[in-house]
DNA sequence: ACATCTCTGGAACGGGGTTCCAGTGTGGGG
DNA sequence: CCCCACACTGGAACCCCGTTCCAGAGATGT
């Protein structure tokens, strides 16, 4: 009996897959990409680095399972049928957002699994809705490449953004400071980008995503069109 | 006069910032992201890793002087007034496009310095042609960073393509290789990926690349005449 | 009881960015 | 003419990283 219990408890909790990307999750978020290390995450899992080595092949498999568990609930997430295709575009697209912006490190993570788990998901999901839409199946690949790419391309900036601001205060004050930084610039060799100080302060960026999501799915329409 | 002579070539060449970017740019291009490292560095430079922080303040620095370094050429590069707002974003973005390309370690770094000068560039030159294509100053901001996204998007796709193959042969094969993967997902949970396989194995990246700007394009000119 | 197998965790290795510092030659001031 | 301050060099050293190694603990099958 003291066996028994002790067989399940050998460590309170015993070392699995499962607690190991649970922890890197944890650690990535509150300690940002470059905060996760084999040290760090054995302390957390009260353990040394070559223990982590049994469940895991390496640092790279570690950075998929975290990014393919947090990108799994998202795409899953809304299902409803009932929506055009343009708001489940819009929907998935959202949500992806959402998910980056709590997790920046997941910007980096996508682009750099090419023709992965997490990817695939977001692809499919993608293609469903623009071959709902009507596109001619020759177009199909190129729309629903378009939107990830676009999708893929925010995702990057925010990550690159998200590293030295968490609050929102530090947010709008970097913001005023980029936007102050434009407005500087050499009105010759900068003149759109002086000019676009002003909406860059006031903008948001979950609007502005949803824009640019809108304007290729108005491309879409339009080139199917004619 | 030996003093002098001596004084131009106490080294051959004496070290100095543009000849370390020159020289890292070399080594990106041959070695890759990864094969930049300061000891290499310093080895083809002749000197030690101490020395070349007195010209450069860090490895960051380093990889944004060599990033500023390519990219400013090519946003240069094309200044024909004569063509179309249209065919002057289509032509940058192909000149980015083959840069990257050439240096696809600047896929990664272009996303990494959100203000920066490289990405400025871009901006500044997308935001004139948008401007020129009569689109009204609120949705100036938000065009151009679709662009720009978009752009983004497409490159840290291709660094991350990049990093298993040079020639013309391995792309092929690896074209092959993920179609036939995706050929043999789960028909239910994949079923457009699947479809999408024969599609991505045919497909040409620049032509797509510029589908994809062709896409935005026609939503810009479709929301403009709403 | 023993041998075996899974799983552990600490030590150690190679290599990265960065810092330190003793030295070098050069140009300017006594 | 000398000598000193100074820009600049480059090798050694520091600390941290990912990863590997291994001696061993606990459970299991015979």
């Amino acid at each position: 009996m003291a066996t028994r219990t002790r067989r399940a408890e050998r460590r309170e909790e015993p070392l699995s897959r499962e607690r190991i990307v649970e922890a890197a999750i944890g650690i990535l978020d509150t300690a940002g990409e470059g905060g996760l290390t084999f040290r760090v995450l054995a302390e957390r899992l009260a353990t040394g680095p070559g223990a982590i080595y049994w469940h895991v092949s390496g640092k790279d498999e570690l950075l998929g399972a975290a990014t393919e568990g947090v990108v799994a609930g998202i795409v899953l997430g809304g299902a409803c049928a009932s929506a055009t295709p343009q708001e489940a575009i819009r929907a998935l697209g959202l949500r992806l957002f959402d998910a980056i912006d709590a997790h920046p490190w997941i910007g980096n993570q996508l682009s750099r699994s090419p023709g992965q788990s997490p990817m695939l998901r977001v692809f499919e999901h993608l293609g469903r809705q623009v071959r709902a839409l009507g596109v001619p199946r020759a177009a199909q690949f190129t729309a629903a490449s378009a939107l990830l790419n676009y999708i893929l391309g925010v995702a990057g900036q925010n990550a690159a953004n998200a590293h030295g601001q968490e609050s929102e205060r530090n947010r709008t004050e970097f913001l005023d400071t980029v936007s102050a930084a434009w407005a500087n610039l050499d009105p010759d060799e900068y003149a759109f980008t002086r000019d676009a100080a002003e909406q860059l302060r006031d903008h948001d960026d979950r609007v502005e995503f949803l824009a640019g999501i809108d304007l290729i799915l108005a491309g879409i329409a339009a080139s199917a069109s004619d």
